[in-house]
DNA sequence: CACAATTACGAGGGTCGTAAAAATG
DNA sequence: CATTTTTACGACCCTCGTAATTGTG
């Protein structure tokens, strides 16, 4: 059998023309590079060089041979890639999530009941969860609707419920319960990593400019230093915390409110099965 | 990167499922394979087995590694068969012959304008022939008809012509010539190894019954010894000699008569050049 | 004379086999 | 107690680098 080693040895020389280059891109010897060429020619049984006292040149079978070896050897490199790749999605546990919320109570757990496995989680519209679920890439996904078909297992397991966040000086400030339509066209700040409510409030206060903070703390700043409205929920505040100085209205309209659902693949049900077990304890 | 001793070594191992076994089977000390695995493990960066103390046995990854392994090992194995065939194709000039005469006096020829060639030469019909030659299996052929087309070039270079070999005592060995009918029907020794000539002689003499001989001794003494008619032609009679205590009668239908052409593909007329020049001198 | 390839030779690393240990049915 | 795997250790082979040789532009 040729060793690999040889091939990528060949490989180089093709690409640099010399012996002389070839070894030191290689980090070798021209000596150690020349018998290691002898040696692969005793190996094939087959001359692979032109040798010209001076020079050395491929020859046709030696061209014919890069060509193959390039196949080997770029084969055998995705090997290990593929290998490797397959190993790490063995010990990663992928969530995808439309939203934060149900991550921060769904995170702990996973990892206790796992904790040999890495936990990788990722936030996405609803349609790319099922279409990655279908992939394989996630374990499972939380989404904000249940999902027929004989293809997946599917429960709720949590509700979270939107509140305006308003400073007491805002007219509104003193309302029991307000509409989205009631905000709308006044500027909201808003947190970039929100997930499907995005999308919520793009539809239902279509007038308004969403001021998107990237950090949770920027945000909390502004939230304190500005007259803005804001969201929060009752998810976050229950991990969060009340925010300080602000006064917190219930959103009354039914988008207000998600009814989260996990779901994975049949298939994946049994394997899963302590974890969903864990769920509906903890959270019915 | 990976040895391909290890992915044979891991091959074998998810062939016999023990260390044990494996290593007897390749050779090799138990130790040495169970190391050898390990620094696989270690290259890859992966964990290959299940490890019990006592038994070992692949996990997924291992599986999934196995089948990959066995895609690169394939590849290596086919890299050596193929550099060592068209090395072995660079060194052979390979001519088909439609009947063996040209070959009588090619092949000398030919061995000595390309001394460092191996010889190889078939004899096929003139269809398999044409195939052969577009499929690169011949640098030439030679058949008993002309080539048209412009993917080949082709000449004419030697003519044989077939004779009846009698016995004295055969009733039309006073004949100055003879048709194939005249005899057809009469049982006639033949050697196997006559390509072309055989057809012909199934086309014109369909009621003869053709006694065929393997071998050039054999079908001599069965002359000697028998009354049976036989073939001869100048060609074989100018390497040959004349056959003893025989009539030769030329053989009147034009199907008796052969004339060779030299045929190769265009590309290959350049590298043939000497080889063409040297048969037009020697046989025009 | 600079440069390229090969040969000669001693040093070092890697792999092998034997021996021993640990564990299982 | 036989079988299987792993660890320990010494022997050997193989490859490497340095140095020297040969040949070319």
């Amino acid at each position: 059998m040729v060793e690999l080693n040889q091939l990528v040895q060949l490989l180089a020389i093709a690409r640099c023309g010399t012996i002389s280059a070839t070894a030191e891109q290689l980090h070798l010897s021209q000596p150690a590079l020349s018998r290691s060429m002898q040696k692969l020619e005793e190996k094939l049984q087959v001359t692979l060089f032109d040798r010209q006292k001076n020079k050395l040149t491929l020859n046709q079978t030696g061209q014919l041979t890069v060509d193959q070896a390039r196949r080997v050897v770029d084969q055998a490199r995705d090997l290990v890639d593929r290998v490797r790749a397959f190993d790490r999605s063995q010990r990663t546990l992928a969530i995808g999530s439309c939203t934060p919320a149900p991550l921060w109570e769904l995170a702990p757990l996973v990892s206790r009941l796992y904790p040999e496995m890495t936990i990788a989680s990722e936030m996405k519209d609803p349609q790319d969860l099922m279409e990655g679920l279908r992939e394989g890439l996630y374990q499972f996904v939380v989404l904000p609707h249940p999902v027929e078909g004989e293809a997946f297992y599917c429960f709720p397991f949590e509700r979270e419920q939107l509140y305006f966040s308003l400073p007491p000086a805002h007219p509104l400030s003193g309302a029991k319960g307000l509409y989205f339509e009631d905000i709308d066209g006044e500027s909201v700040l808003l947190l970039a990593q929100i997930g499907f409510w995005r999308e919520v409030c793009r539809q239902k206060m279509p007038l308004t400019r969403a001021l998107v903070q990237n950090r949770q703390e920027d945000l909390e700043e502004l939230v304190q230093a500005s007259a803005l409205p804001a969201f929060v929920s009752d998810l976050a505040m229950k991990w969060g915390g009340r925010p300080e100085n602000r006064v917190v209205i219930p959103i009354l309209d039914p988008e207000a409110t998600a009814l989260y659902h996990f779901v994975c693949r049949r298939e994946a049900r049994k394997g899963l099965a302590p974890l969903i077990q864990q769920i509906k304890a903890t959270m019915a």
